[in-house]
DNA sequence: AGAAAAGGTGAAAGCATTTTCATTTTATGC
DNA sequence: GCATAAAATGAAAATGCTTTCACCTTTTCT
């Protein structure tokens, strides 16, 4: 009932002592009376006091903590990833503190107090950008660091290649005949965090461009990450008088608001028009969509997994995984 | 060189400032004028300082240490109400620990070493039975508890009401003048999990009873939580010689599968078959599926409105938060 | 322009414990 | 007995940090 915690104040005043020589029985019993001893321990016993300050430093110290830095997790793609690292850090001995970032202040705010009073073993950041100071900060500090999404030559890393996943969408849909393809990504590229689907774009130009072919300015569109206005953007893409044969949406996530346009407009799929995504969620399968397989729940236990190394063993040199994307066909294309 | 550690008074006097704006920039960065911050940065990485975890622990009253234990987190679920509960959390200066449970022994083990070495200051636990013993020792060590999906008289919880979601489900379905309704469930059950879906299929049950119709015991079919095997168990139930022309799917994400199941066997939804799920994922909208709400998100972030609202005054009683099922009518029914 | 709100900062009051130092009590030697 | 060393204890200072409060600047609004 009582849920108050006592002080070494709560048990000098049940032994009838002071404060002083509580703390003696704890550090130097030695040097107080047998007696007196007894009573202070016995009021001690009864209190279940427990020098909390201490227990917590030492078990803060030793004990193992992982953290994650990763934007607010809205995109189902953080989860799978975040998925990836719990379940590899299941049976592990290590703690799993998640810190969400909404902001480039917020990320600012972590970098600076983390490596000082964060009391880390090890740090995944997904998805964000770090600066140079903060980062060797972090190092300093003595924090193992793996990036996910993020290149460093001193940090290890888990990456993706964008841009080739971006131009093997392309080729995909290229070899199956399309010319008029278009592309639809997100907007929300918060400045602090990495944006894929840049390189994506970036990927799909240059296939596009090795095949001859021009993007019409039209075709290449940005919305908000839902499905309502990736909906929206296709419905206008359709609309168009010379509507393109394919959409490649850089997220599947869109991509899943693609197909709703076109079973609302009675465009068929994928006869009228091609989709293809990119991440392979768990919802792709579901949707039966063709996408590109990032392998997000790999990447996480990947990440993990690069920590755990380095923590066991720190002259081991940084790693730097490159994740192979995969081209999954389904039903879309 | 000097021997002695490094205090944030040396970081101060270095820098120019007083001691208490170097602990902001450690604790509020966002609270001091960056010119200032940058100045104390470069004091506190000239300096090597590093803040000593015991004086802080003393200081800093409470641990900021807020814990969730959850079933391994596969089933999406989860993630929703870890969404929500990392999104009400994300403000508050209490750090968030993830604790994922995989089989009886390990939430055992939980249990017994979290009050004695977690140095937490709350705990959520979702979906997870705990006997009286161990729930004892969390009380006495003072972690304030909040259940999701547990109903215990002395703990803050949130529920629903599994039997009524089943009930609103049924005679959702019953109105709209079906009698041959089948039940679609899962059969991960593990021992040391609450099983909702069983209350569902009791509400079912009761609504099925109360229209004067029998459940042919063919029309009750658990699979294993996964898309295929929903899919399959759909595929069987349809290619029955008296089929079912509606099927409540216990979770959503099994009613994706029997959309799926439905869509490959060229059955039109809603006309020959309808379809209601339960939970309203993030991708019931996408697949415009009717489905009970359960509010997920809402569900996690009022857990950590609970905790919250007990830690800053441990004297107000436990609440029990009862959250509303609501029927949101798309596509499929 | 002046008033009100917001932002930034330092002085000082905690926080729970250890440690120093002075004081009281007890034991010892002659 | 009586000084005197030794033992036991408490008051208070010190520890290294956070946080509140009040004050002083800016900015924003009218």
């Amino acid at each position: 009932m009582s849920s108050k915690k006592p002080t070494i104040y709560d048990v000098s005043r049940l032994a009838g002592v002071s404060i002083a020589t509580v703390s003696r029985v704890l550090n130097t019993p030695d040097k107080v009376n047998p007696e007196t001893r007894q009573r202070i321990l016995e009021a001690i016993d009864s209190l279940q006091f427990m020098p909390k300050a201490e227990a917590r430093a030492r078990a803060l110290q030793s004990t193992g903590r992982i953290g994650v830095i990763t934007p607010f997790f809205t995109a189902p793609s953080f989860v799978q990833r975040l998925r990836g690292i719990a379940s590899a850090l299941g049976r592990e001995k290590y703690e799993l503190i998640i810190y969400t970032v909404e902001s480039s202040a917020h990320l600012q705010s972590y970098l600076v107090s983390l490596p000082l009073t964060g009391n880390l073993d090890g740090l995944i950041i997904v998805s964000l950008a770090v600066e140079a100071a903060p980062m060797r900060r972090l190092m300093e500090a003595g924090i193992e660091t793996v990036f996910i999404e993020f290149p460093h030559p001193d940090i290890s890393s888990v990456q993706i290649d964008d841009v080739v996943g971006g131009r093997m969408a392309a080729e995909h849909l290229l070899q199956k005949g399309h010319t008029r393809i278009a592309f639809l990504g997100d907007t929300d590229l918060p400045e602090y965090a990495m944006h894929p689907v840049s390189m994506r774009l970036m990927g799909f130009r240059q296939a596009m461009q090795a095949a001859g072919l021009q993007i019409p300015p039209e075709f290449v569109r940005l919305a908000p990450y839902t499905h309502e206005k990736a909906l929206q953007a296709a419905a206008e893409l359709l609309q168009a008088p010379q509507p393109p044969t394919a959409i490649f949406a850089a997220t599947d996530f869109q991509a899943l608001g693609v197909l709703k346009a076109a079973r609302q407009m009675q465009v068929k799929v994928p006869e009228q028009l091609a989709i293809i995504g990119f991440d392979d969620l768990d919802m792709a399968e579901y949707a039966d969509l063709t996408t590109i397989r990032q392998h997000l729940d790999e990447s996480g236990r990947l990440a993990v997994e690069l920590l755990l190394t380095r923590l066991a063993d720190p002259s081991r040199p940084p790693q730097h995984i490159h994740l192979p994307l995969q081209l999954i066909q389904r039903q879309t294309t």
